[in-house]
DNA sequence: CATACCCGGGACATAAAACGTCCATCAACT
DNA sequence: AGTTGATGGACGTTTTATGTCCCGGGTATG
């Protein structure tokens, strides 16, 4: 397969900068809805001109259409790009790096999408539609499924459809509240899924500093009972993966936390804890909801994450060993292969 | 790997055009060994100029050199055609006729090499390369191999070369004079192949309209017997196909038997054999050889012929049902499809 | 040995394509 | 109603591709 790029590249050295263009023209487009040239064009890096070259071209193609409001794919070039994925993949070489992780780190998948989520919206958006097509493909009739809140979570979210496979699935947040705010909580995160999908959810509503007694009295109640036990029982887990140092503060840990997981090392948070460097446990967030135990009778962890600053907490979390599946971005990915070489000179 | 190319056309159907063009230059190269740019241009039908543009880059590309006496290719550009075969092949379709054909007439291979034999030689060099290797292909040691006279015949003897596996082959005319010119005999073929190859051959030294008498006490002959024997017990066959009415007259067939074939309604010629539309011999020229009868002990029937105007009878030969092999160009795949199509239909 | 031929490559004017830039017009949203 | 951002047309400029001719030099042929 590798081969016939090789072989190509031969008598057309420029065919892969071609494809790759175009291609990203197509995504940006399919991933934006409507767009105009002079917003396409700065956010590809490209002059107004040369876009509508190559703009004007793809519409010949059938591509793309336009019309006074901007521009959007057609019917065929959505299907030409999802034909395309595998095919930018192997030409961007990220088939290596999703082999090499999974690998590494015993996982069972691994998909790399093109871009970096630090800089690029796009690739947070791609992150997220690869996060769904991967729920997608995992889950079956009737299964339960742990969410946890954050951004990428978020376009997952936005990015599930109404699909018949998931129409008897419940959607859960893995915890309770974990001090994000509202529109990023585990809870919205899983009703949102659960409206898109048309499947149904049932929520965790544990309210964030809470006094000792008062929990003990909350977690007594058999309503959220019922709930944990649900979540604890899941088949399925997808759940972000966060800088140890940017969650403690935007989830308003209180000083001498903050000092105590400084001075342990931490770098990575997913799922209310916090990883080291090796991937041990050093702080754990008080709220109820699915423990790291319970992930070893969990079928499918997912974890999804992108972005170049990400690379090491998702290294971090990955070496703990409970991940199946890593969805994360080519930026992150290079982060993680960088510590999947020190991990094996060590 | 076929979708590649069908995603390749619909994003960069400008680029499959380039490449197409710069296959064509280089491979006309290849089989004219070494060619000027002028008498290039016109055989490629392009203005000398933006040959020249082509040239310059495949040059640089160190696919090509060129010195005083013309431009010839390099061994990295000889390597990179040889790869490039199955790719040029997928992507111009030739592999479907490939299939549709071997499918359609219960063939095991099938061979179609790009271009029209009738209008281009550099097809029909090539139409003798791609018997050659398919010769090459199918033979083993100690082998005898069957062969027929006929342009296309010369051309697979040109291409053949020296080679371990042909040493102790034995080459031998299919059938004795069938009334062609010397450089195209039978007889020619079998010893110019056995010479390229480095194997041995027999002759069949049977003069062309000889009398019933002296024909009889020909084929009592026992070195003629001998070699008659070998022939029958071949285990390969190479032969050319023909137009019935142009194989007729370029062998002087009487007035009488012309008419006779005519009314039979003959299409094609094989093995000295006429065909009609369906099949059906009609006709047998008067030698000694191979009889049709034992091609059924033959394991590997070999036909070979191309151009458009050879479509109709090599459809007729190949509803025989002999052969089991067929190398032939994309001109007279299509329009042997026509036939498989109408054959389908009746 | 001479000659006719074809070779590659340089040169140059011209046609064509690509590009940068600006503007007219229209749709949507505030 | 006005503002914003969209497309598509227009146009001059630059860069590239192309058509054409010629020159010096090998090659083959006679």
């Amino acid at each position: 397969m590798r081969e016939i790029f090789e072989i190509q590249k031969k008598l057309l050295p420029d065919l892969m900068d071609i494809m790759k263009k175009r291609y990203s023209i197509l995504h940006h487009i399919l991933i934006s809805g409507v767009v105009g040239r002079r917003t396409l064009a700065s956010s590809l890096d490209m002059t107004e001109r040369v876009l509508r070259g190559e703009v004007d071209f793809l519409k010949e193609l059938g591509l793309l259409e336009s019309d006074a409001t901007g521009m959007k794919i057609t019917e065929s070039g959505r299907q030409l790009l999802e034909d395309m994925l595998p095919i930018i993949k192997i030409a961007f070489g990220l088939t290596d790096l999703e082999e090499s992780i999974a690998k590494a780190y015993g996982l069972s998948q691994v998909i790399v999408v093109p871009g970096d989520s630090d800089t690029s919206v796009f690739t947070k958006k791609e992150l997220g539609r690869a996060g769904a097509a991967a729920l997608r493909k995992y889950v079956s009739k009737d299964d339960v499924i742990a969410v946890t809140g954050g951004s990428t979570m978020a376009q997952i979210a936005n990015n599930l459809a109404i699909s018949s496979s998931m129409k008897g699935s419940w959607f859960v947040p893995a915890r309770g509240g974990l001090g994000e705010s509202v529109d990023m909580q585990a809870n919205t995160i899983a009703s949102i899924m659960a409206k898109k999908t048309g499947g149904k959810y049932r929520l965790l509503h544990v309210p964030d500093h809470l006094g000792e007694e008062a929990y003990q009295s909350l977690i007594q109640d058999p309503q959220i009972q019922e709930v944990v036990d649900a979540v604890r029982s899941c088949r399925i887990v997808v759940h972000g993966i966060g800088d140890a140092m940017v969650m403690a503060r935007r989830r308003k840990v209180d000083a001498d936390t903050t000092r105590s997981l400084q001075t342990e090392g931490a770098l990575a948070e997913a799922l209310g804890y916090y990883f080291d460097r090796q991937g041990n446990v050093v702080h754990k967030m008080p709220t109820v909801g699915l423990r790291l135990e319970d992930l070893q009778r969990t079928e499918v962890v997912i974890g999804v994450a992108g972005g170049k600053s990400k690379g090491e907490a998702i290294a971090s979390v990955l070496r703990h060993g409970q991940e199946d599946v890593l969805v994360t971005d080519e930026a992150a990915a290079l982060e993680i292969m960088k510590h999947v070489k020190e991990d094996i000179i060590t």
